[in-house]
DNA sequence: GGGCCGAATACATCGGAGGTATGGGGAGGT
DNA sequence: ACCTCCCCATACCTCCGATGTATTCGGCCC
């Protein structure tokens, strides 16, 4: 194994083991690199790469810090890796989205306190009747990543929003080529608010069902 | 913007633009850093970044080419990004795991062929009446993977390979202290298959879920 | 006491040199 | 004519040393 993934996995047990917790900070460059016994150019490669990922945190002039490790950093470095598929595997993060999300918006409903409810309606009312397709996308993405929130599973969240991201896409072309899309989005918006507030978790799965299986369907009739 | 940063941007953008295709070459070192305008050093550690996501694939006195970038292969990288999350988030890997696993077995029972139910079949019967911990553990994993697989969706698959990792010492846990651990676990996954084979896509479900469930119910009270 | 400036620190970037693994082409044998 | 083995050009691997640049923190001035 070369130098450089050696010392990519010395870090990452250093971090595992818990000799580095999150927010340490490293060894400088020199001292790190003759501990580990290589040269600071190799070991730059190796707190590149996991700096890319989000597991470290460089700073310069201050030095390298252990990031907080929190899943939602963490699974944020999912949204880089899923920019490469693009197109042909739409339909398979719809499919995965289509599962996660009415499960998400399901367990919402029993924990969504009425302040969390008040900010859902708010972002809801701030959109006009005749918001502009990219306005009401962004709503879109932000409504649900409040609900997801709202589940109180913080992995479920980040994976869902890097799940959600490819997705925008498709979703901006619906709403430009599909007549009624906008409507019918803004529709089950509040069809799952109302759903949340009456607490009715199999009312809000569905309805996040159908949301989600909108899209998917026009995708799959146009693609 | 750090000139890494800046290059990996740029070699990102080469690949999602269609410049660079999966299986392609990229120029080598030297041409590709005067090329982008930086050092071979600086340029280095982008293309190591890049590795390690497996994004691309460096092979010493060969050259560098772009992988296949399928989503087994990409989101594969979640696996290492999941191993630091470890103890503290196990609850809320396993939730996910609990809301993707049912529904991609139920996927399955629609899709599933009879060699892929002989196969599983297989693989139920090669483990004897009383198998080690270790072992009991390996084959749910290779069950649960060959079911998600037939569900027909990669993206779901991959996903769900990452996220069972980090359960596994969980489960192996568990196989060592609840005494009848082991064998419910093999009475479960004779009734997924039954369900399977009768392509009974609620059975499915409902086997999967207190599959899933029991493993994460036992942990819940233990910790 | 507060704000400004400069030294120390640590990462950023560079160019070059020597090492090593790979792959292919040519020489030789069958 | 075909196959095998060896040599070497190629391209990545690793390292070194030097210079540039951003941050931090202390002392100094107002």
């Amino acid at each position: 194994m070369a130098v450089t993934d050696e010392a990519i996995e010395k870090i990452k047990e250093m971090i595992v083991s818990g000799a580095l917790r999150p927010g340490d900070r490293l060894p400088k460059e020199s001292e790190l690199a003759a501990e580990l016994g290589l040269s600071r150019n190799s070991l730059r490669e190796a707190v590149r790469a996991l700096s890319l990922i989000r597991i470290l945190d460089v700073r310069q002039g201050d030095g390298t810090y252990v990031t907080s490790l929190d899943p939602q950093l963490l699974l944020e470095a999912l949204g880089f890796v899923v920019d490469f598929h693009r197109d042909d595997t739409v339909l398979e993060f719809l499919a995965v989205r289509r599962i996660l999300e009415p499960a998400a918006t399901a367990m919402a409903s029993a924990l969504i306190d009425d302040a969390e409810l008040k900010a859902l309606e708010d972002q809801l009312d701030a959109l006009g009747p005749e918001p502009s397709v990219e306005e009401l996308v962004a709503c879109d993405l932000e409504f649900h990543r409040s609900i997801v929130q709202a589940s109180g599973n913080a992995v479920l969240c980040s994976l869902l929003d890097g799940l959600s991201g490819p997705t925008t896409r498709a979703r901006v072309w619906r709403g430009l080529t599909q007549e009624d899309a906008v409507g019918r989005t803004l529709h089950e918006h509040r069809m799952i608010l109302g759903a949340l507030r009456d607490r009715d978790a199999e009312a809000a799965r569905s309805w996040a069902t159908v949301h989600v299986a909108s899209v998917e369907q026009w995708l799959r009739t146009t693609l």
